[in-house]
RNA sequence: GGCGAGUUACCCAAGCGGCCAAAGGGAUCUGACUGUAAAUCAGCUGGCUCAGCCUUCGGGGGUUCGAAUCCCUCACUCGCCA
């Protein structure tokens, strides 16, 4: 597994985030290399807590941060407190207004996950900051005084989340209308508190970023810059990101070590190299020899093998990247079933959803239960369509039942939906 | 404040009194092929105690033997005028 650092033949880490094509925009890309390159800088970066857990985009910009930190850059890793009880405006309709408490709640769940991937000791310790801090207790007046004085109507129109929004028949309201307000005053504060004169995030959030380097411009008269990432873009036109169209997250909970492995495991060939780029520590020289491997030999697939292992273990840690790949393994080896060590094969279930059954369980209930399907009606498609095994014999009947204990284990059987959506089951 | 248009399943979008669980497209899912890839071809896609039944077409109420379709009302969105 590769350490965490900066690949040494780029003579700044500029030309390094150049050539993983994590620059799509910036501000003065002259100016900015060159407050990059002379010394060390405070930026940040905010993440709004819109779900109890960061998303694999959110960690294309934690990456972001923590190359610039090891290049000696110190990171503000900023959750939204308040901006979270906005919402910024998405393209195509309103956001639904969560709870104070819950986004104070999901505020602490992304604290402590940002912290998984930056380093708060050293010389370019990172420093958690939440913007409920400098808004809770400014009153209407003194915003709209203080800040609102600085915004014209006519720029905020046209950033290209509220004109989408404009153009759209759901419209925009005043309160998403100002979220840009907001995220631009976190840049000011962060300027006149701690020295920040960057910020990075997607270069969906460009017309936020700007905000902040516009304001902090207006308010004090110092340039500020911004670095907006790529949008991650598949190959095959689907989105990035998701698995089932569902998200795929950073906590095990919500998104398994195994499934997140699984995920990038199936990486397009086509893509497999930029992603290597972006989501992990390999060095240049690595990366261009994978990419020789994948031109000469597709099926190993061992840029795939790799680029999930390194993100695994970026997530998770290293002793689970060495389970999920064994499991990974045992399910899929070209082997029967039967072959294998009961051992392993037993660990390799523990990996994947699980379910109790009794012999008298239905194979449709067992596919629900185990989350594969998500109705009986479902369930019993599936089987009609052919797709399900247990322990990889099709199942024929939609009533069969999951029957006796059989094969390598007699504590469970493995459950198939399709060729890669597997479940264990376990007698009760 | 006035006038007009609109709100259909995951998304886009047809439907304008029964033949509507609702055309078509996209996306997902399954099968074949394969490398747990891509492309391609085929099929599926509201739920259930599944040859039947139940719930769904912004919310509520009404007309009718029968409503996504007609009427009333409320909410929301868009546009034009003031």
């Amino acid at each position: 597994m590769s350490e965490q650092r900066n690949d040494s033949s780029f003579s700044s880490v500029h030309d390094e985030l150049v050539w993983r094509g994590l620059i799509h925009v910036s501000t003065d890309e002259q100016k900015l290399k060159h407050a990059l390159d002379s010394g060390a800088i405070t930026f940040y970066c905010g993440f709004d807590p819109t779900a109890p857990s960061l998303h694999l985009g959110n960690l294309v910009q934690l990456l972001v941060m923590r190359r610039l930190q090891l290049a000696g850059h110190k990171p503000l890793a900023l959750v939204g407190g308040s901006t979270g009880l906005i919402g910024d405006p998405k393209p195509t309709a309103e956001r639904v207004l969560n709870e104070p408490e819950v986004v104070a709640d999901w505020v602490e769940k992304l604290g402590h996950q940002v912290a998984r991937f930056l380093d708060f000791d050293g010389g370019a310790a990172a420093t958690l900051v939440n913007n409920l801090d400098w808004t809770k207790d400014l009153s209407a007046i003194d915003f709209l005084r203080d800040i609102g004085k600085y915004y014209r109507v006519g720029t905020m129109l046209k950033k290209d989340a509220v004109a989408a929004r404009l153009n759209s028949d759901a419209g925009i309201s005043y309160t998403e209308f100002s979220y840009q307000i907001l995220q631009g005053m976190d840049f000011l504060r962060l300027y006149e508190k701690y020295g920040c004169v960057l910020q990075t995030g997607g270069s969906d959030q460009w017309g936020n970023l700007t905000s902040g380097t516009d304001l902090v411009h207006k308010a004090l008269g110092e340039s500020v810059h911004a670095l907006g990432t790529p949008l991650i873009t598949n190959s095959d036109g689907t989105k990035f990101g998701k698995s089932e169209g569902n998200a795929v997250w950073l906590d095990a909970h919500l998104t398994s070590p195994y499934a997140l492995y699984q995920f990038w495991l199936n990486t397009d060939d086509r893509d497999v190299i930029d992603r290597l780029k972006v989501f992990t520590f390999l060095s240049r020289a690595e990366i261009e020899q994978l990419e020789a491997t994948v031109a000469e030999r597709p099926h190993l697939r061992a840029a795939q093998k790799r680029l999930a292992q390194e993100v695994t273990t970026l997530v998770h840690g290293a002793d689970q990247t060495v389970a999920v790949t064994a499991a990974s393994e045992a399910l899929f080896g070209k082997g029967e079933l039967d072959g294998l060590d009961p051992a392993t094969v037993e660990s390799a279930l523990r990996e994947l959803p699980n379910a109790a059954i009794t012999p008298g369980t239905s194979v449709a209930e067992a596919l629900v239960a185990t989350g594969l399907c998500q109705s009986l009606s479902e369930a019993r498609r599936s089987i009609a369509q052919g797709g399900v095994t247990l322990n990889n014999v099709a199942v024929q009947d939609e009533a069969a039942l999951v029957g006796e204990p059989r094969g390598p284990l007699s504590a469970g059987l493995l459950l198939k939906r399709g060729k890669k959506t597997l479940a264990g089951l376990f007698y009760a």
